[in-house]
DNA sequence: CTTTTTCCTACTTGGCAGATAGACAAAAGG
DNA sequence: CCTTTTGTCTATCTGCCAAGTAGGAAAAAG
């Protein structure tokens, strides 16, 4: 699951991605448009401002821009940037690799093995798509006649 | 990110399904083989009974066994059955799907579609291995080398 | 009827995601 | 300079829920 935050900042970013080379954004036109509570928005963007993602201006007129171009940008950085891993256990995470608790030997740990690949081809299709890219919307609906899960 | 719980729920059926055939199975020596607190084993266990994944037998000589044959019971169905969902966000999910708070119209929700996709690979992978399936182990150094996150 | 083992319901607890508060810093206009 | 606008930072609150515990009831077998 990604969290609320994470999401957050996937729609900020994209946002921002939406009006890149347009000058600043300011933080309530962001809230606003994206559904998202202006004071945690803050937080959210300081975050990714530190993290060079995003750049800033303070003072009348300022707001927020993209730091790299949108083309530069895959939703897998992004991702890593705020939730640390792809991965569905810690232990098979690559950049933020962690011991799992109450677990066995991980060279042992089948689920390990198993989450690796998981997190692989995970990581394959975010890192494939660039906040630039042009994504297909699904309707509503496409929940209900495929019966995969 | 998969609960504890259901890493647990993972372990255990592993561990059934390593002595499938062999008779009941007591929740102890599961407990100590796959280093799962015993009492909350308990839940987990019954949770699984009443799934229909296992069958159980009280009183003396009892235990645990798979009541489906490990062929027939892939890692998707069992992550399914104790998480309610394998996608990253609720409203990607499609047989757990719930609207997500604060945020667009999901028909308008790149994230969304996004992660429909991502959730649809994640099923291939996951229902496709069976807990009768070898896992090939990988090393515990794997991490260090692959740049990939 | 005693022992062994699973089953069930309810409860506790700690941690942390999500969100807010409020003081501070800087940019621009007048 | 002083005021307004807007971002920055650090601290704090809060409610929820995953994780785990407690303890007794039910069943099987001898």
């Amino acid at each position: 699951m990604l969290s609320q935050k994470t999401c957050y900042a996937i729609r900020a970013m994209q946002h921002l991605a939406d009006h890149y080379g347009e000058g600043p954004v300011q933080l309530a036109a962001i809230a606003e448009a994206q559904k998202i509570p202006a004071k945690f928005l803050t937080v959210i963007l300081s975050e990714l401002t530190r993290y060079g993602l995003i750049a800033s201006q303070r003072g009348r007129d300022g707001g927020y821009w993209l730091a790299i171009a949108p083309i530069d940008i895959t939703y897998g950085d992004l991702i890593r940037h705020m939730r640390g891993s792809l991965a569905l256990v810690p232990c098979a995470s690559r950049y933020a690799h962690e011991k799992c608790k109450n677990c066995v030997e991980e060279g042992e740990c089948r689920t390990r093995a198993l989450m690796l690949d998981v997190r692989d081809k995970t990581a394959q299709i975010l890192d494939a798509i660039k906040l630039s890219d042009p994504i297909e919307l699904v309707p509503t609906f496409a929940d209900v006649d495929t019966g995969t899960a």
